[in-house]
DNA sequence: TTGCGATTGTGAAGGAATTCACAATCGTAA
DNA sequence: TTACGATTGTGAATTCCTTCACAATCGCAA
């Protein structure tokens, strides 16, 4: 393929999907891996060889015929793509259960999400020190996002003010919100905003387990009634 | 339409997305709405009204033509067919960062998951009292999974470890497993593994802001490049 | 009791995502 | 230098998912 010149559909699966294969190949090259192929690939993530092929087939021809992918080059490309080899520099508003335990999460840095402020309305909190970070107060919301040149805000506050808050990023000019508190927030139409709902995933366990008590399924794609 | 009698296959999405009508019916009854239309709710979630009714239409007809929705009967029949009314006994294993946040996440309990037992094997930590559970060791995992009837595991441990503690796991009868940690684990075909994988929607905003310098995207589904 | 606006439930149409299938092409070994 | 097994990249076929479009039918008002 040429080059990346005419404008394509990317669906949100394919993106998804080089997530995981980001994370993968980071494996395998702490794994001394050279190469790989879409077969493997394909395996260790459960999806079908043709799957990775046209995932990567959007963006570039990244492969060697007959032999597959090199590794550490892929990673690298996939990371271009995801824009995460650039860093980010992220805040994190509302340090209660959910908030303190993302500011303490590796997996976030190691992604290159940087957490550079965190914010939270509790006085006792505000100008404690989390992970070598200390508390703002939420009343500087907007100075202090400027300040530091934040890009993109993880919400990890009650419902009840969540929108309140979501306004104050918006003005400040952030344009990528990822969100934890349970409900729809309104956000203008230059803002992404993504939803984390971790109950999301335990409803479907619910939904396979109760399930499978009757009609015994494998691990196909859908589920029978 | 009759009953359920006849196996439909059922998509991943449509149950993702009884979630969200769950979440948002909720909302609604607080608010003392007694019936909601296809419309409304679509709006609400950001779908169409057809894929709210379709949706529906997999599991009965729960509506009123001319009317809509009653709120509180729809909810509680969404409860019932993700099989979230009837209650489940849950464990933690790992109470690092991620673990502790979510023994004390409100949102699990109150959509029918109770945190029964907690486990680890850091002895600073057994024995200890997280949100009125005592810590159990993790050498007792299969007794004690046994004991307390636990029917779902969250797994927040270190990767390193992840496998290991799957396995015994598994070897306790456990069914559903809701993996927090950023590996692919190995399970036998009668077990349900879901994967909670909070870096990928960081990774999707990261891929939405690069790419939206250039190409100026509005709130489609998919993206171009 | 009839008529009307509103809304559901659902086959059929349309669109999107996945898989198939194969030509193209690599590395390697004789 | 050629032959071969392996694997990619990609149009075409297929499957899956979403949207359309409309008959069916409700509540309500006159």
């Amino acid at each position: 393929m040429a080059f990346n010149s005419g404008k394509k559909k990317i669906s949100e699966s394919t993106i998804h999907r080089l997530s995981l294969y980001y994370r993968v190949l980071s494996i395998l090259e702490k794994e001394n891996h050279q190469t790989v192929s879409s077969k493997e690939l394909a395996r260790r993530e459960k999806l079908t060889p043709a799957q990775v092929r046209k995932d990567l087939s959007f963006f570039g021809s990244f492969g060697t015929r007959g032999l597959g992918y090199p590794v550490s080059e892929l990673k690298r490309q996939i990371g271009d793509i995801l824009g995460i080899n650039r860093g980010w520099n992220v805040a994190m508003v509302g340090v209660g259960n959910i908030g303190s335990a993302l500011v303490g999460y590796k997996e976030f840095q190691r992604q290159g999400f940087n957490i550079k402020v965190i914010f939270d309305n509790d006085q006792r909190k505000i100008g404690s020190n989390h992970k070598g970070i200390i508390v703002s107060d939420i009343r500087n919301l907007e100075r202090d996002l400027r300040a530091n040149n934040i890009e993109i805000v993880i919400l990890a506050v009650p419902a009840t003010v969540a929108q309140y808050i979501v306004d104050d990023i918006v003005r400040a000019g952030i344009r990528g919100i990822l969100n934890f508190a349970p409900l729809n927030l309104k956000v203008p139409d230059h803002v992404f905003l993504r939803n984390e709902n971790m109950s999301m995933e335990l409803e479907y366990l619910s939904f396979a387990l109760k399930n499978s008590e009757t009609s015994k399924s494998g691990e196909g794609k859908g589920h029978k009634i």
